[in-house]
DNA sequence: GGGGCTTGTAATCATACGATTACATCATCC
DNA sequence: GGATGATGTAATCGTATGATTACAAGCCCC
């Protein structure tokens, strides 16, 4: 037995969160294990039980968090803007910059996949109207803006989730899709996968 | 013991398709199990793994079947059209006509979500870019009406595959989203949101 | 320096699930 | 009419996995 360093426990449920953002956003609800999480956080199993109770308290918590992650982006987005112009090219961009951690996309898409879960399901429903909502009243979006912009959002998390950034330099269309949907941003999609290539 | 109608295997093999595109769609890759599909599909469980080798072998031609018919569904309206003008919203509704058979925009939305499986990913990439594809050539999209295309039926995916639509008439916010997305088609939504509710 | 709280692991359990095997039933051909 | 192949199930197996338990080791306060 080789005990890690000790941390706070409130650490290391932080450490923890973002392991499962990960790997939930990886394999998927089913697919992840609470083994490869806590692997992918340094420690073992069982404290990955004890610190959440259970795989879906955990899951349920990621997702809290990674809402309230877009919605911190967005908010930041919003104060440094005051052209109303230009705010949604602003906000879209902050988005795009997401991908830098590919969990926080992938667990949203894996999320409202999942909207059949007894405990998940509400948990993805509210969180989505939440965002809805920050970008109808505190972006002042129009409604037609804001389901133009969360289009955009999902056909984005469908290319990253997908894995078609691996064939952006081999196969032709795969790059004009990504060209037309990501523009300017698309180096950040290439610093994204390169990442992720680990 | 109680053998069910004997079937050619061919008929049963769709049966079985039909069922498990269900099932994969409302419970993920992980969360479905044989077990539940062959109960979908009224028979056993071993039979299920029998005729397709493996679950994953399942997946994959559920997935490849499911492109299929979005593609299909497209070429109808496709041809059925000679105004370019209207083309996009005439596949687009073509698109929405699809949520009458939730299996098939769930499976698709499960699929993508899975873009990181050695075995799944490859296949749901194949799909997509085949969608993409046709959409260009054959149905002549730019590459703008393309991508805004795709985003709108992604939105979808998630709206539909979130379980909002059950929301529809106590939640103000989602009946303005759905209202927005779906416009004039939204009587299918409400229809098919009916439907599942078996 | 020791009692008690926190942080952590090893070992184990119970179960769910995909897969395999063996067997039953029916149709068809000769 | 019985051999053969196709269609199907019951029983079972091996394993992966979420959860539980028991225990170890540090930290802190008095």
């Amino acid at each position: 037995m080789k005990p890690r360093d000790r941390i706070p426990a409130a650490e290391r449920r932080e450490q923890i969160l973002d392991a499962a953002a990960q790997v939930f956003g990886e394999l998927g609800y089913g697919g992840a294990t609470t083994d490869t999480i806590a692997r992918a956080a340094g420690i073992s199993q069982p404290y990955v039980v004890r610190l959440f109770g259970s795989k879906e308290n955990l899951i349920v918590e990621v997702i809290e968090r990674t809402c309230d992650r877009v919605m911190a982006t967005f908010r930041e987005a919003i104060a440094l803007e005051d052209d109303p112009e230009t705010l949604p090219r602003r906000i879209g961009g902050a988005y795009i910059g997401l991908v830098s951690d590919r969990g926080i996309l992938l667990t949203l898409m894996q999320a409202f996949g999942a909207g059949h879960d007894p405990k998940i399901g509400p948990v993805a429903r509210i969180g989505l109207m939440r965002i809805y909502d920050q970008l109808r009243e505190e972006a002042g979006f129009s409604a037609e803006q804001t389901r133009e912009f969360l289009a955009q959002g999902m056909l984005i998390n469908t290319l990253i989730g997908s894995g078609l950034s691996a064939q952006l330099d081999t196969d032709a269309r795969v790059a004009e899709l990504f060209e037309c949907t990501f523009q300017d941003k698309l180096p950040l999609v290439r610093a994204g996968m390169s990442l992720a290539a680990r």
